[in-house]
Formats: C-alpha cells, sequence, structure tokens
DNA sequence: AAGTGGTCTAGACCACGCA
DNA sequence: GCGTGGTCTAGACCACTTC
C-alpha cells in the first residue's frame, strides 16, 4: 500500500530526474490520487509536505508547481541554555551580574517596537564547568514579572520565561561581531575577539515581553541537519 | 465551526493558563473530539502541529504531554546568495578566484564520510554592488559534475548545484570566526575581523556531493522569525 | 493484551484567486 | 464563474509502546 511518505518520495524522484522540471505545473491532487491508487487527502499530505519545506510552491487554483529556486529550509532548536550546556556533559553554573529595573535604551525600545516605560535589566554570566559560556543582557517588561521578582540569580531569565510566560512570538537573529566593553570583560575574552552572537525579541499578542542579547563564548558553533 | 486552528488556539490557551500544567498529560485525541465536537482527524492535525513545533510531546500508548521544557523551534530559509543578494536591491557579481581538480585535504574528506578521491575545488568572490559580499571555498565531487564542467564563473556552483542536483541531505553550521589568509584579502578585511561562517555538507543517498564554507561580510546577519 | 496516536478512505464543502 | 488546494467528517485499520 502506498502511504503519504511513499507518494512523496515518488514526486522528489520526478523532480530529481527532470520528469518534472523545475518551475514546472505538475497534475492536480485528483490525477495523482488516481494515478497512485490513493485518497486525494494522501496526496495532499505529502505535496503539503514538500511545500512545507520549500520543494514545491502550491496555489489554489494555481496549481502546484516545482519551485523554480528551491529554498532549502532548515530548522534548529532554541534550547534553554542550562540544557544545552548539561547535553554537552558540562556542569551548569548561573551567576548574576547586575540587576535593575530602569528605560532601556532606545535601540531596545525600537527592537521591541512599544515603549513600556521602565524595565527589568538583567545580565547574567552563564557557567559550562566553570568556564564562560554565554553572557546574556535582557530587558524584561516589567508586566510579565511578578511583583516578588524571581530569584534570576537562581533561576535564569531565560528558563523563568518559557516556564511562565509560555507561547510568544519574535524573531531572532545571529550575528558574528568582535567582543568588546563588559561583555568581553564577563566572558574573559580580548577585546575584538570574534564572539557569536544571538540577539531575541518576543512578544505576548498585545504587548512585548523580553530583549534579549547572548554572547557565546569563542568557538560556539550553531549546527542543524538539513 | 471550529477547526484545527480554533483547537491549537483552544489548547495553547490552556498550556498558557496553566489548566494544563507543563509536564503534564492531557486528554486523548477522542476525548478532545468529543469536547470540541470535532472530528478524530482534526484535533490530530491541530495536535500534530503543536508537536512538530515542540509545544507538545507526543507517544503512541503513553499519550500526549505538555513539553517540561518548551524547546522552540526556529526555521530559516537557505538561500541562493544570487537571491539574497538581489532581495536587498543590490547588484550580484561573481567573481571565479581558483579552479582546480586536486585532492581535498582531511578535514574536508572527514566532514564528508567518505574518500573519493580528487574533487573539483572552486573559490569565488560573490559581489553586491561591486563590494564583496560572500567568499566561497567549495569541494565537489566529480561523480555529480558533467564532463565539460559548468562555468563556475558564470554561474555559482551554488546554484549549478540546486538546478542540477536537487534534493539531498546534510548538514549546515554557523560560527564567529576571525578573517584569515586569503579569504581576509580577497573580501578585503582586516586580519581578524570578526566574520560569519556559514559550512554545509550535502549527500546524495549513496555519496557525497559538496562541502561549502562560506565567508560572509562583517556585518552579516542571519534573522528569522521565531 | 490493550490503549493511544498515525494514517488512510470516500465523500463533501469551502475559500481563494484566476479569468 | 469555476478550478484548485485546504479542510472536515465518520469510520476503519494499523503501529507502536507500555502494561
Amino acid at each position: 500500500m502506498a502511504g503519504w511518505e511513499d507518494i512523496r518520495a515518488e514526486v522528489l524522484a520526478r523532480i530529481r530526474s527532470r520528469a518534472w522540471p523545475l518551475g514546472a505545473l505538475i497534475p492536480g491532487e485528483e490525477a495523482l490520487a488516481q494515478e497512485f491508487g490513493v485518497a486525494r487527502a494522501t496526496v495532499n499530505r505529502a505535496l503539503s509536505e514538500l511545500a512545507r519545506v520549500g520543494v514545491l510552491e502550491r496555489k489554489r487554483k494555481a496549481g502546484t508547481r516545482v519551485a523554480a529556486l528551491p529554498v532549502r529550509k532548515a530548522s534548529f532548536d532554541i534550547p534553554v541554555i542550562r540544557a544545552e550546556v548539561e547535553a554537552r556533559g558540562e556542569i551548569y553554573g548561573l551567576r548574576l551580574l547586575y540587576l535593575a529595573i530602569e528605560r532601556p535604551p532606545v535601540p531596545v525600545v525600537a527592537r521591541l517596537g512599544q515603549d513600556v516605560g521602565d524595565m527589568v535589566h538583567v545580565q547574567t554570566l552563564h557557567l559550562a564547568t566553570g568556564r564562560g559560556f554565554v553572557v546574556e543582557d535582557r530587558w524584561l517588561n516589567r508586566a510579565v514579572v511578578p511583583d516578588p521578582m524571581p530569584d534570576f540569580g537562581a533561576v535564569s531569565a531565560n528558563e523563568w520565561l518559557v516556564a511562565h510566560v509560555s507561547y510568544a512570538t519574535g524573531d531572532i537573529s545571529f550575528a558574528a561581531e568582535g567582543a568588546g566593553g563588559w561583555e568581553a570583560e564577563a566572558m574573559g575574552v580580548t577585546d575584538g575577539a570574534a564572539v557569536f552572537v544571538t540577539e531575541r525579541c518576543t512578544w505576548a499578542p498585545e504587548h512585548p515581553i523580553t530583549w534579549v542579547r547572548l554572547v557565546h563564548a569563542p568557538g560556539y558553533r550553531l549546527s542543524t541537519l538539513l
């Protein structure tokens, strides 16, 4: 019996073999269902999957075509830092460097897209077996933090958030920068050393939650399967 | 009428409100289908989607539970460099720096996981409106390159591959490094400047296809929505 | 052995986007 | 309009995992 994964494999084979060239329109779901002897829903499952990963482009009425420039999509996990350290078999440590309620600088407000006044500003150092692993610089909307503030020296803001302010939209970006200032000092690297930097911004449906900048120790690598 | 997206929203709301705490087992599909007055397939679609993005964990017989440490997954596109440059409204240019058939160094063979003897070695500079955008260092399995070799000075190996050797598995990784050697020179940056580096390895089902290292111009940023 | 999620079917209706 | 993909249903069988 042909399952949706078999259909997917067959479609991929036809694309690879150029039976269905790049950019070409392929037969409709009904036709393929007949040809393969399966229900239309099964074909739909296979084609939807291929569209999700960028191999096909589907539009109602227009039909399904092979992506002209197959844009590969890759996905990766955004782990809680503690889990990431422990997954390497190292011992996690956390050191609170700075904590205050103050006005965020203009760039942070801009990234959040909305001014919510004073915010909770937390700077922490995440350790892997005693060595600096990540320097975290975070601004939190006071509206999401309870009044007796959690002890961010014991549980990282990162971890507290995923457990208490679940689900939100946001964006994330990665860049290479030369280390500098307090971040370089906290991490214990020389000024100008190349470091991997993650910046993330998250919103609840109606208000910003947090902006965070993570400076990873030199040698850090973000990797995933295609 | 309740569609699968409504079910998804309701499930998310229950998780957010702690009606279903982190790590807790939630009712089975049949029960939820009855409660929401929809078919089980609709509930399945919603829960599968949530499992795919890491909010739920599902196991046959064991049931569905809320992920204890919700690992957010992000996905991003791996565009063809020309498309990336043009998407910025800049003019794409390509300069072939080096082309030879030679033995790959040990690290490259190791990453590919299989020794295929001599390979095609291509080094190119991708330009955005005349300025260096990406330095590409690529090793290609000779088995995937036709005998009159394509003109890699006209069409980048990158682009030629997606059009002619479609679909493969592989891995990709990102890191920050200090620029150096011919790469720094080709890009026109000072030695030691922080650059964003992408390394990618792709395989056909039975043999390696290519290994490539991309050094992006300073200031490059990889970003995506969560 | 039994319960749960994973998938398939045949049919149906709907929404979108072209003409 | 009208064709295509998107989704839903009710029922069924299967695969996996835990008991």
